[in-house]
DNA sequence: ATGGCTATTCAAAATAGA
């Protein structure tokens, strides 16, 4: 099974490349995130025609995430547990069932700039939240992954120039302090159990020409429970549809798991 | 880069992204 996540910055101004994408990689799942819709204006005909069935959690403007899936999504939840008051629509949950169930968390991290200041304490409140969800995922001893945009760049050879992220809300030491305390629980970066070395990014800003300077930076995951890892067996980044017509400023990222 | 681009929004400039 092919599990993608790809933050296609809005849902409308992605409604050709997106679509092209899918027909070209024929992902089984795809985790979805800044579809910036509210849920009823999300054009779900777009991929039901394609076989998918379509899950969203949208909000206006801003934020959102969705799942697409070749096989039946079973047992939807939407939001990130620990915080009733948070309204920004930021984690999806499913079960899918292939030879056996996995659990597929989608997740759109805050980006947390300017940091320090309020945007910055969410972001580390968020990823506390996500820590505990993470933690339960490991204590049942299930088949799962969260992936989606987490806004870390994890170590310095995920930027092509590190040094100018530094202070920044995605590289800031205790932002990647907060991602290790999570993964440190158990999970596998999935495209860093397979693949080592510098110069692979997802993300490559549309300032500046950064995207014809390879100036990117690697911040969509996957996180697998032990139980997925050994499921793992390939991994990608589909970086060339950066340079198509009207792209996003990620990528997808994907996981062959054999599921 | 204290923002060079893109997307969104009660439609013009503001907000957000990373």
């Amino acid at each position: 099974m092919k599990i993608a996540t790809f933050n296609i910055n809005g849902i409308k101004a992605r409604a050709a490349a997106l679509p092209d994408w899918l027909d070209s990689a024929q992902p089984d799942v795809v985790l979805l995130q800044e579809i910036k819709s509210v849920d009823e204006a999300f054009p779900r005909e777009l991929f039901e025609e394609r076989g998918y069935q379509v899950e969203t959690h949208g909000q206006k403007s801003f934020n959102g995430v969705a799942i697409l899936s070749k096989l039946p999504l079973e047992d939807v939840t939407r939001g990130l547990p620990g915080d009733d008051s948070d309204e920004q629509a930021r984690w999806i949950e499913a079960t899918v069932v292939g030879k056996q169930a996995i659990r597929l968390c989608g997740l759109y991290l805050p980006n947390g700039n300017p940091a320090p200041g309020p945007k910055y304490d969410y972001k580390l409140g968020w990823m506390e939240r996500l820590r505990a969800r993470a933690q339960q995922l490991l204590d049942g001893e299930e088949i799962a992954l969260m992936a989606g945009d987490y806004n870390i760049i994890p170590q310095a050879e995920d930027a092509k120039r590190p040094d100018a992220w530094r202070e920044d809300a995605l590289f800031r030491l205790e932002s990647r302090e907060a991602f290790r305390r999570i993964v440190n629980l158990g999970f596998t970066d999935a495209f860093r159990a397979r693949v080592g070395g510098p110069g692979h990014y997802s993300f490559w800003d549309y300032q500046a020409g950064a995207w014809n300077r390879d100036d990117g930076i690697r911040i969509d995951h996957l996180l697998l429970t032990p139980q997925c890892a050994d499921l793992l067996r390939d991994v990608g980044i589909d970086k060339e549809i950066r340079g198509f017509d009207k792209p996003s400023d990620h990528v997808p990222v994907w996981a062959e798991i054999d599921i």
